[in-house]
DNA sequence: AAGACGTGGCA
DNA sequence: TTGCCAAGTCT
């Protein structure tokens, strides 16, 4: 709390609202200390008339939709790398789309984006819609995609808001209404601000205000170029912004799960069905999830002899909580994969779309039967063995 | 409109 | 350790 300001409401003597935030005091900070990220093209060169790829921007955007930045950049690497092109990405496996993005979670990120791909070659020519209006209709691109997109690689001068931003304009504007009831209203405050000239860059700039100084918890207010403009800040009350509505408990669940491993390493999986929980993906055989611990009825995939695994593997998903329970076997070499079933040799462990949870419930019964295959990189792999070891 | 939908990092 | 959360979209 800024004391002067602290004796000032002491006083009773509420000081005036200050004066609206400027773009061009955002985007000078920014010249200097914009995040060179793998999917921007800096400053510099946007002076020289550079300009973004739409198929990096859209990869990018659907990728860092409610995750981290250091997440995503191992990711945007290997899909750009496999994938340079929309017409690449279009002609893929969506097996393989899923796979490559296992452990990123959010799925139907992974199907839209195909789908999206898709449409884009087939019915767009191969090139996207240069607007946010035509960009929001396809699939997996929503209100916040759809003007980022519009915004960084088609210069249209729309309001971009993520979540970096619904925390820089309700502090800026002390926005009491919760979110995410209030998301309209804040588009509403920042959409006058947004420069004619520099949209996107106007947009980077307010989302990395937003991650590097404008956090959510202990803000870098010294360092602001729109701390003199900002409510919150003047009042010392930056952090009861954004007002968000309560959130509720997350219930638990239970389940089973059989890790069947053939005397030559590899793996029972099946698919999961439809767009639900990890819909597509791939997954060991197991019961339901369900508050209650009914996983008594199901059959094991194999009349063998089960082992229960020691201890239980625990999951936390967005709305509950998961326990499951491992059970292990070891198969003979010559015994078929179920109906809906296969067996997956050792070495293309990598390339099955095994979500994180399971990739844990396999390392819970076989430490190691997920292993990355050797890279070309020593480093990487040494320290993924340090890790191990610890 | 409110709930479904993943994951890993960090205080 | 536990909770919170990070560049949302779909239904």
């Amino acid at each position: 709390m800024n004391p002067t300001l602290a004796e000032a409401r002491s006083r009773g003597k509420p000081s005036p609202p200050p004066p609206p935030p400027k773009a061009a005091d955002l985007l000078s900070w920014y010249d200097r200390h914009a995040r060179a990220l793998p999917w921007r093209i800096g400053p510099a060169a946007r002076r020289a008339g550079e300009r973004a790829d739409p198929y990096r921007i859209w990869l990018s955007e659907v990728m860092l939709q409610q995750t981290t930045v250091k997440a995503v950049a191992p990711y945007f690497l290997k899909f750009t790398t496999r994938w340079p092109t929309v017409g690449d990405l279009a002609t893929a496996a969506e097996t393989d789309v899923m796979a490559a993005w296992a452990g990123l979670g959010y799925y139907s990120r992974a199907r839209n984006l195909h789908a999206c791909a898709r449409t884009v070659a087939e019915q767009h020519g191969g090139a996207f819609p240069p607007n946010a209006a035509d960009l929001s209709t396809l699939p997996g691109i929503g209100a916040y995609t759809s003007a980022a997109i519009a915004a960084i690689a088609f210069d249209e001068p729309i309001a971009v808001v993520d979540g970096n931003v619904e925390r820089v304009i309700s502090r800026v504007f002390e926005v009491g209404e919760p979110l995410p009831a209030a998301k309209a209203g804040i588009r509403a405050l920042l959409q006058p601000l947004v420069p004619q000239d520099r949209p996107g860059e106007f947009a980077e700039a307010t989302m990395d205000l937003g991650a590097t100084i404008c956090t959510p918890r202990k803000p870098a207010c010294i360092l602001c170029p729109w701390s003199a403009n900002c409510r919150a800040h003047l009042a010392g009350e930056e952090e009861a912004y954004p007002v968000k509505a309560a959130k509720k408990e997350r219930p638990v669940r239970r389940g089973l799960a059989f890790v069947a491993r053939r005397t030559d390493g590899a793996l029972l999986l099946r698919r999961r069905e439809g767009r639900g929980l990890l819909g597509g993906m791939t997954e060991v055989p197991g019961s339901d999830w369900t508050a209650r611990s009914d996983g008594e009825a199901v059959q094991p995939p194999l009349g063998v002899d089960w082992q229960e695994v020691a201890g239980t593997v625990e999951h936390t998903f967005t709305h509950f909580h998961l326990i499951l329970t491992v059970h292990r076997a070891e198969i003979d070499r010559d015994v078929p994969a179920p109906d809906g079933t296969w067996w997956s040799p050792v070495a293309d462990t990598p390339d099955e779309a095994l979500p994180s949870l399971m990739k844990k419930a396999i390392e819970a019964a076989y430490p190691g039967a997920t292993r990355p295959r050797p890279s070309q990189s020593p480093l990487a792999d040494r320290a993924a063995t340090n890790r191990k070891a610890k």
